[in-house]
RNA sequence: GGAGACGUGUCCGAGUGGCUUAAGGAGCACGCUUGGAAAGCGUGUAUGCGGGUAACUGCAUCUAGGGUUCAAAUCCCUACGUCUCCGCCA
């Protein structure tokens, strides 16, 4: 979130903010909460200092004999509006905390404004694959190889639902290990594996919460979420704490299987394995000092891209416009992969930064060098999704026979198979 | 799931209603001392919201929320967490 005095001080900037990112929260009764709250916050420090004070005496005045019952009734009387004006307190802060929690991230100023047709070109990598073959596309070369199950998974789960096999299994399976191996490694990551359900402060803590709810998968036994991406769970492992300076930057790497209801996108892309319910992800996270923090998100990227060159696809990436834009990510990057079978490009990765949006709500702080606390920057990307991945790698890689020949890189994870 | 114990600052730990502006210790930082270090000695060592140019200063926070009281770390209730034993499962 952002703090409440800068949205006092920049009130335009916050409101163009929400224009540009297609929100409809209005902020003028949040800025009429925090007026209140800080009349109410004054009126009950008074009280507060004048009860202490005045209690402090007491057990003095008992000891010298001296008659207190007319104070102790004067102290009933305030002790009595405390609780009033306390209770006006917290239900007032309550309001101004939800609100808040609905200001959406305002965009850099790199960002172009507008809608999904103002996403910026940034660069491509490689060029679209000639054949000399009319190359199929993932559903047909799936098919023909065994690589996926799609019409048994909706009889056992529900519709939106996909399941790899054979070969199509194995290959995911070694698109995860390869690119978790690659992000330690090459990159330095810390690999970090986490709970798939987590609780409300958590899901609150990256943005997901309070407005995406409804995309949200929830046990309402336990009021625990399957999370939509390893984002909220790595990133809320040091909420409420403050990072040594030492250990800051900290990068880690994460695998999951990440949740979507997908809530309101039925009839876009509902065949196969392009927008389903369920897909694994390596996903990176940084924390970082505020200053790095636009210097890591160039370097993220480059994390993500280096996947991709290593597995020989072809990507383009793109500077998401403000409309396009997450409610919590200041600037975001998409990388489209190539799939020449499909003929399109698809988004496999989104590397944001979140500057101290995130920071704010879990409350992942750092001690610099001064000994001053401040809010880290959080960044996050991904590294890539796996169903798309899959989806270029078979149509990029596919023979005119219809066999796949895998990327270079992937053979060890994959030969002791002999596949 | 049943029974019990517990939750205090960076850590350990005292604290059963007012003498706690949370004792004491460890750690850390700085200073003195030293040829240098250790030891010793001294000083400092939370966060948030306000007020003040500043030195300072008001309020809140002893897991969280509620209650009792003039006054709560302390008493009561609830939730969460940790530990021990039992049950169940692997």
């Amino acid at each position: 979130m952002l703090s409440i005095k800068f949205i006092r001080e920049n009130i335009d900037i916050v409101k163009k903010a929400i224009k540009d990112k297609n929100e409809k929260t209005d902020i003028n009764n949040l800025l009429e909460l925090d007026k209140k709250k800080r009349e109410l916050q004054f009126e009950f420090d008074t009280l507060r200092a004048e009860q202490n004070s005045v209690s402090k005496k007491i057990p003095e005045l008992k000891k010298e004999k001296k008659d207190v019952s007319e104070i102790l009734i004067k102290m009933q009387n305030i002790s009595k509006k405390i609780k009033e004006v306390s209770r006006e307190l917290s239900d007032t802060a309550q309001k101004l905390e939800n609100e808040l929690l609905k200001i959406p991230n305002v965009p850099n100023k790199d960002v172009p404004i507008g809608d999904e047709s103002a996403n910026a070109f940034v660069r491509e990598w490689g060029e679209k694959k000639h054949f000399t073959f009319q190359p199929k596309d993932y559903l047909d070369l799936s098919e023909i190889n065994d690589l996926l199950e799609i019409k048994r998974v909706v009889k056992i789960s529900a519709s939106g639902f996909v399941g790899y096999r054979n070969k199509g299994a194995l290959l995911e399976r070694a698109l995860i290990n390869f690119m978790l191996d690659f992000h330690i490694q090459k990159h330095g990551y810390t690999e970090v594996a986490l709970p798939i359900l987590v609780n409300r402060k958590t899901m609150t803590g990256t943005g997901q919460l309070p407005k995406l709810e409804e995309d949200m998968y929830l046990i309402e036994q336990d009021d625990l979420f399957l999370i939509p991406t390893a984002e909220v769970s790595v990133t809320n492992l040091h909420a409420d704490e403050i990072i040594s300076e030492k250990s800051i930057p900290k990068k880690y790497v994460s695998y999951s299987s990440c949740f979507r209801r997908e809530a309101g996108s039925y009839g876009k892309d509902t065949k196969g394995l392009q927008r389903v319910h369920q897909f694994n992800k390596v996903e990176m996270v940084r924390f970082v000092k505020p200053n790095d923090s636009y210097e890591a998100l160039e370097e993220m990227l480059v994390d993500a891209e280096d996947i991709l060159k290593s597995l020989g696809l072809h990507y383009r990436v793109v500077t998401l416009a403000s409309g396009d834009l997450s409610f919590a990510s200041a600037k975001t990057y998409d990388i489209e992969v190539w799939a020449p079978g499909s003929n399109k490009y698809l988004e496999v990765s989104s590397i944001s930064n979140f500057e101290d949006f995130q920071a704010r709500r879990a409350y992942i702080r750092f001690r610099d060098e001064g000994g001053k606390v401040k809010f880290v920057h959080t960044l996050n990307g991904s590294g890539l999704a796996t169903p798309r991945t899959f989806i270029a790698i078979i149509e990029t890689c596919q023979n005119e026979d219809g066999s796949i020949t895998f990327p270079e890189v992937l053979k060890p994870y994959l030969e002791r198979l002999k596949v």
